[in-house]
DNA sequence: GTCTATAGGAGGATAGAC
DNA sequence: GTCTATCCTCCTATAGAC
């Protein structure tokens, strides 16, 4: 999002560098609701204030421009696991991590909702980075494996219990519509994800809890920073 | 899916019947992956076995296509919140929903992407039936807080509680590629979705108890309707 | 009800002046 | 780097014969 500033570069690279972050940002929203066949090339010169021929001096073909979206996105996308380790305590690890994915989903829904389509429409795109996706996502199960072993939390699949996280969080970026049929209200508010974040760790905290260490309220607080912007 | 047979009709009316069925299958599986823009009414026609200009015979337009898909998904869409009901022992109610949804989610894959789409899309059809769609999700949360109010389950948000029901079901149909990337297999198949109905189920269960009804290992046997077929 | 032919218009992509 | 003009394919939708 930090514009990259003159850093030493030439004056055409910081044209060039503005003009295709416009067109990208324009391209994810696009292609979030549209999917790659519904989006118009013409629709993302427009959204981007850049004339169409413009548009594919920086993107030659739609393939083109939808893969650089993806990459674009990707790696945001694996920072939003990086609260999953396996030295830090679950309770608060797991309940960092739902935080932070609500808090992505709320400040980047278009990019959450591109990558929720991409995969919809058959992730023909995202197969080529099969490996990627496979090493991170083993990655952090192998974390919740080793809690389990360590008899930190109670013995669940970690795959299953890892996409109940995934799945719970990524809702409300791209049901959106449904949640606020679900809440009642025409748009959700700061409030409704911290209540989405509340009720998401306490279930799943008590639900994979030994029983030995029910939480001490330790719920509360520290869901604050949710929303605070 | 059965299919109608002669039932009195004048037999003009069952090829009718029949061919609106063929088209309406292929466009739901087509719109899923696509969305409306992206669908092209010579796709339907194709995956149909019809001619293009039969298409046009039975839904003079694109979007009358899609209104009458959008009202096929949503009959069957109904049923299955159908477990949700405050007669019901929370335990058995909730688990028998998980059940039926995952169910749904792999017999019917397409209806569930579909209805995703639409609603990722923006839910432009959808609001169509606005009024409808809040009345079902408020009469399954109202008994989610009969059932906190009587003591029966702990104090959780029902809104939410409800929302984490949906979407980890919802998953595994809308996500199928990343859920076989997490899982690390090509294909998933009964197991795993028993898996995923076992943890989803005792994550939630233990998550909503009050501790004072510890399960004695109900959460087995129950879920092998799963997958028998 | 079924099918052929085609109107009419978008959309992806390119050539080449400035 | 920017922009106009244009090619050509493909798509929605309709007219009308069978």
């Amino acid at each position: 999002m930090a514009k990259p500033k003159s850093c030493g570069k030439a004056p055409e690279a910081r044209i060039r560098a503005r003009n295709e972050a416009k067109i990208l940002k324009a391209a994810v929203a696009l292609f979030a609701t549209k999917g790659f066949d519904g989006t118009r090339m013409g629709e993302v010169a427009e959204r981007s204030g850049l004339p169409r021929a413009n548009v594919y001096y920086y993107f030659p073909t739609k393939k083109r421009m939808y893969n650089a979206a993806i990459e674009s996105v990707l790696d945001g996308w694996d920072r939003a696991f990086e609260h999953i380790e396996a030295s830090r305590e679950p309770r608060q690890a797991i309940s960092d991590y739902v935080v932070a994915k609500l808090e992505y989903s709320r400040k980047h829904s278009a990019e959450s909702r591109f990558f929720a389509n991409e995969v919809l429409s058959g992730a023909k795109f995202l197969r080529r980075h099969n490996r990627h996706m496979q090493e991170v996502t083993r990655q952090r199960s192998a974390v919740v494996e080793q809690w389990i072993e360590k008899g930190k939390i109670a013995t669940v699949d970690p795959h299953h219990f890892f996409i109940m996280l995934w799945s719970a969080t990524q809702f409300y970026a791209d049901f959106a519509y449904l949640a606020s049929r679900v809440l009642d209200k025409r748009k959700l508010t700061s409030k409704d994800y911290e209540a989405a974040a509340e009720t998401i760790v306490k279930v799943v905290l008590d639900g994979c809890s030994t029983g030995t260490e029910k939480n001490p309220g330790m719920d509360d607080g520290h869901l604050d920073c949710l929303g605070k912007r």
